[in-house]
DNA sequence: GATGAATGAGTGTTCATTCAT
DNA sequence: GATGAATGAACACTCATTCAT
């Protein structure tokens, strides 16, 4: 099963698809990644499935809606399955220290990243043009996830080893950190040469230094 | 002198064009920044700029060729002129404390987001289709900037105001703080309510927090 | 039972059509008579229809053969069953004077005309790009049924009620206004309020003045 | 100059079309005669034309604008130049006697005709399915032509000339006479040997002993 | 007999680019 | 320097038709 496989069970999970559409499906990930959305045309995407054009348009009425099937469940799944049965698990385990609940988290997500990072690509380029993309995220995510973020971050400062600042910039300074590190890791220089270790256990210890009560 | 008629002036500083290449450019920079330089043909920019579809191609052999013009300088502008002239400024004076060069850092930094918001968002949404300019900014950048950077750091840290940590791991960190905050206010989130003046403070102390000496 | 029901068993009277042929008649009939044969897609037709894409070419090789379908025993119908059983009523009943002759012909004609609108439609634009149907057109019609007029034209000639001129002329000017006061009240302008009674008399009463020899 | 360009010019007096926007509409006029608009695709268009298909674009935004530009206009002109020139020519000079009048608007009706005939083959085609066709027709035609014709009407029923019956409906069975004739003439049955003086007489004629009062 | 996924040629339209004026 | 008509390849999308199930 190759990689792309892999991908497409993960944000489609039950969905039967025929073989030709997860072809497609494959086939448009791999180029709107590469690519971008507007300069890859439906006619490339067919080739590199190996279907008629016409094949597109029968399983998707339009280019977008090709897009859409494929960026909106993300969103869903990376709020949901990986995050339900993942994420959440990280959330809930009862982690007594902050430093353990937070490294559990950065690997967390850096899996997410790694596993599904085309799709991960392609939503990022889309956010600024795809208004109801853009809305979803805000949605899914802000609610959801960040909601559970934050009181996280109330039962750590009840535990006194966070410092007393409205739970919302504690969770936008730790976000910002995290999310900072894995895209400058992935995306921005997935080439650089970077001792994954290290450089996770400082991003950690100057979270925690930044927002540590002072000893 | 409107806006954008500024943008002009800053990254083309002294460059004479022609009233309609000025208009070009202006159209183009609009354009590309709201719908994508992929997604902007070539006879929209006409439209919007008030020349014929050929008046582009008299100034710029391709399309390509305009984004870069645009893009390009504005590497070496946020390098050069406003760096030279602003950010050096403030990298170049002792500021004897670094809370006093973090916070002029962040604020000179916000301003030209805020003056070149537009460019910038054209620069980050082609960073990935665009090998030369990604090299571009790289070079520029990561050799010219982190450098100048890194040396500060090194500069506080003898002055025994920063951690005993590799100097290139406390630049990431400190600038995936700056312009992940930046970044979320001015291109993620614009139309949140923010607090400029608080948040900037917490991300500035959580900054020191996480990078300075335990006492 | 529906109209176009009725219109079904009108044209196809013997041939027994599976529920799912009927239906694919059926919504041939109304979307060629809307749009036009050739802006209707077989899509449509299967939708409007209700069964899948592939059914309708199970029951005709082309679309083409389905158009033919429809509107060629329309043409047998005009000049057979509906002509064989009414219009020829008309033409045999001995009407003694040709005004009820006249008055009788127009109102079988605008019945089957009431009742074949769309299919008459459909009939109307597609002569011109159709040769076999206009001349399955011509055969049946100006053979069988122009000679069937123009020998009733003979007999009222001999009985000295219409004028001394050629038949065929006679018989074309009659049916000039017949089809000119029908094609108007039904297909020009269906809309306008016609005082059918009204307007069927004084085109009657043309005709006779026109074609009467001077008392 | 070829036919066509007579047709171009008849239709489209002033306005100065390039040599290629002649030859777009000249093959526009020749294929939607052909083989109906809908039949007729715009790169058939530009291969006749001798032009690249971005071409027709270029100076229609749409097929259907093509059309339109085709067919409009004419509508215009067989009510104005031809008409404001010819016809009303025929409606203005005061015939003395009803049947020089009509003899005079068939035949300018007949040259009309026979000059325009492509063009109006499409309109005739289009109407059903061209709503705003259809009603910038009725608004054309009925009003302006339609009213004309009724004013002449009344005329000749004053000299005692014509039967007492509403002009209206006097004008729609002259009309049909004379329509129906020229249809079946030119159109239905263009390939027919016609007698067209002996025809026209009789047509007259029959006109003239149908609406004429008895003497 | 009925389905509907699949096809690939064809649709109207847009594109970046050229070039004579 | 500026124009805008012209290009033809490419675009997203539709079509009538086929065929394995």
């Amino acid at each position: 099963m190759s990689e792309n496989d892999f991908i497409i069970e993960q944000i489609f999970d039950n969905e039967n698809f025929t073989e030709k559409q997860k072809k497609i499906i494959e086939a448009a990930i791999e180029l709107f990644s590469e690519k971008g959305y507007a300069s890859t045309s439906t006619s490339e995407i067919a080739k590199k499935a190996g279907v008629a054009e016409g094949t597109i348009f029968r399983h998707y009425k339009t280019k977008k809606e090709l897009l859409m099937s494929i960026v909106m469940p993300l969103i869903t799944k990376l709020v949901g399955p990986i995050v339900v049965n993942d994420f959440n698990k990280v959330l809930d385990r009862p982690y007594d220290h902050i430093e353990d609940f937070l490294r559990a988290t950065i690997e967390n997500r850096r899996a997410v990243l790694k596993k599904l990072l085309p799709v991960i690509k392609i939503v990022l380029q889309e956010i600024p043009f795809q208004v109801e993309l853009k809305e979803h995220i805000i949605e899914q995510f802000a609610e959801k996830i960040f909601g559970l973020f934050v009181n996280k971050i109330k039962f750590y400062q009840e535990k006194g080893q966070l410092i007393d600042m409205p739970p919302n910039s504690i969770a936008r300074l730790m976000l910002t950190n995290i999310l900072g590190y894995l895209f400058s890791r992935y995306i921005l220089f997935p080439n650089f040469e970077w001792d994954d270790e290290l450089e996770t256990e400082r991003t950690l210890q100057t979270i925690l230094h930044g927002l540590s009560p002072k000893e």
